[in-house]
DNA sequence: AAACAGGCCTAAA
DNA sequence: TTTAGGCCTGTT
């Protein structure tokens, strides 16, 4: 759980710790989220990001696993918000040895062990809704791309929004408006909503989308109109009946649906199925995996899978 | 240059 | 119910 902790010079931040093997760069990198930027120079923790969710930019740090000291720019987010998104009320290692009591699986235990560290972040369900849309039959790289683009061509800067301090660690003169530097990174700009969308469907197109603009545009409408509810999915709804809703909508089908329920909405059961691991049960599960023979956080063992079989594959 | 990228849709068996 | 093409675009 994070703790709100004022410094002597006024400002504020939320730190957390024993949170066993907690890995910041695994949680932000193994491909769940898409707003991210990685800071490099003149950061003051061994992993250090910028993260975007809603119309807050997260300034979050971690030097060793299990701590995450957090600061915040644009609206303020409640510490339940905070330990919500970070997942901290579940124990990483609770979740792991569950998993790892239902497989006899060598494999799996083995990429448990590497990325044990990762954790499911609870995003806003919309963005994450359209970034998975986004993400079919593309390429990481592009996807950002894209959905960096429409959230400049939308959005507004988070960074220039209110009181706080500015925290761009890009911006070499802290404090002047940045306009250069904001356009080409794109991690201070909010998601447009279903709305902003409608009412200027064009917006889209500078960002390329490709085909999948018509897909994007059906589910502003689906959402705008309330026949999805993401509201209502959020308080109630099982997993089964999650992607049911979800893919009402054009151009979402199992594996993006299955995606939004994961990282949206936190449905720890849930269990995308994609190229990657298509290619892991084949070559190390003998070809089948049933997702609830792993029980309540097959979500996660699929992490582990995926994160682990793309390790492989970089690795030569 | 042809194939591929964290799928889905549609048409046809 | 399952199987093939095709799809926007950018990159290699």
């Amino acid at each position: 759980m994070f703790n709100k902790i004022t410094l002597p010079d006024g400002s504020v931040e939320y730190r957390a710790e024993g949170l066993g093997e907690y890995s910041l760069k695994d949680t932000l990198e193994c491909g769940q989220c898409f707003r991210y930027e990685r800071i490099e120079a003149g950061r003051r923790f061994a992993d250090e990001y910028l993260f975007t969710y809603g119309r807050t930019v997260i300034r979050v740090g971690q030097d060793k696993p299990g701590e995450l000291t957090v600061r915040l720019v644009g609206e303020e987010l409640s510490i339940e918000e905070l330990d919500s998104l970070f997942m901290l009320g579940s124990s990483l290692a609770e979740i792991r040895d569950d998993i790892l009591s239902r497989t006899d699986s060598e494999w799996l235990r083995a990429a448990a062990g590497m990325a044990g560290g990762i954790a499911i972040l609870k995003q806003d369900p919309w963005e994450t809704l359209i970034s998975f849309i986004i993400s079919q039959n593309n390429n990481i790289p592009r996807i950002r791309k894209i959905i960096k683009q429409i959230a400049i061509e939308y959005g507004v800067n988070i960074s220039l929004l209110g009181q706080g301090e500015r925290l761009c660690p890009l911006d070499p003169a802290n404090g002047t408006p940045c306009e250069e530097i904001c356009k080409r990174c794109g991690v201070c700009y909010s998601f447009p909503s279903s709305a902003d969308i409608l009412a200027r469907p064009e917006g889209l197109l500078p960002s390329r989308p490709g085909f999948r603009y018509g897909y994007i545009l059906d589910a502003a409408q689906r959402v705008y109109s309330g026949e999805v509810d993401l509201d209502a999915i959020s308080e109630a709804a099982s997993y089964e009946r999650t992607l049911e809703a979800l893919k009402v909508i054009k151009g979402v089908g199992d594996k993006v649906a299955s995606c939004v329920a994961l990282f949206g909405f936190a449905n720890l059961e849930a269990f995308p199925i994609d190229v990657w691991m298509k290619r892991a049960i084949d070559e190390y599960f003998g070809g089948s995996l049933d997702p609830t023979t792993l029980g309540k956080y097959a979500g996660v063992a699929q992490q582990y899978i995926f994160h682990y079989v793309r390790s492989l594959s970089e690795a030569k």
